[in-house]
DNA sequence: AGCACGATGCTCT
DNA sequence: GAGCATCGTGCTT
């Protein structure tokens, strides 16, 4: 077992830039406790937002009801309710009073798959809403600590991503949201080693892979 | 594989 | 009142 595994990342992880924080999110393990079992996925897809100047982040609107806990301390869960139906999850980034925040988009689930899976009614946990529909996460984890299980929501270490498997792109959905914000490759993709992947690639495994790729 | 669309209610102007 | 950090369905390539 690797160093720290089992424990929460500790708030200095998050007292960093969003971007440094959404990029290193990658591999990490998205922990939920409900209902007494322990849910668990790899996350794979984060964003970064990054304050009141990001012009895709909420906080450009400023200090409101809404956005409060942005401007609260990193390790923080950010968690807001949109179109009308869905929660997505934060985890808030940077000093207080800095408002930024990272997304997370998707997770490859690990411990608890069943309980999710049935949540999710057979369907993946690759968007945002998914993810928090397959935790039961909603706006009762607003606020809550991170870097603590007490409130039953962490995220701990795990395997690092290698940089050649990380890609970047814009954000998505940010379809009225001015350039150069719009454009910002400010979204973060681990790519999932598949099991017919890897057989292909053993046998002359120098592989190599280059630089990380760049979506459109 | 991709696009169009409706659902549905909170947040900010 | 407009817009929204989305999702699932249904229909077209």
């Amino acid at each position: 077992m690797s160093a720290g595994r089992g424990k929460p990342l500790p708030r200095a992880f998050y007292d960093r830039s969003a971007l440094i924080v959404a990029r290193e999110l990658l591999g990490a393990r998205l922990v939920r406790m409900a209902e007494g079992i322990r849910l668990s996925g790899t996350i794979i897809e984060t964003e970064a937002y990054l304050g009141e100047e990001d012009l895709g982040c909420h906080a450009k609107a400023g200090r409101t009801a809404r956005t409060r806990t942005l401007y609260g301390p990193p390790g923080h869960a950010y968690v807001y309710f949109t179109y009308g139906m869905h929660w997505l999850l934060n985890a808030v980034t940077g000093a207080i009073d800095s408002p930024a925040a990272v997304l997370i988009r998707a997770i490859q689930p690990v411990e608890g798959i069943d309980e999710m899976s049935a949540r999710r009614a057979g369907r993946g946990t690759d968007g945002p809403a998914k993810v928090t529909q397959a935790m039961q996460i909603g706006g009762a984890e607003n606020g809550i600590d991170l870097t603590g299980k007490d409130a039953g929501l962490w995220i701990e270490p795990g395997v690092p991503v290698h940089a050649r498997r990380v890609k970047t792109g814009p954000r998505i959905g940010l379809d009225n949201v001015p350039e150069p914000w719009r454009s910002m490759p400010w979204r973060f993709l681990a790519s999932v080693e598949t099991a017919r992947r890897a057989r292909a690639r053993r046998p002359a495994s120098k592989d190599g892979g280059g630089q990380p790729r760049r979506m459109q």
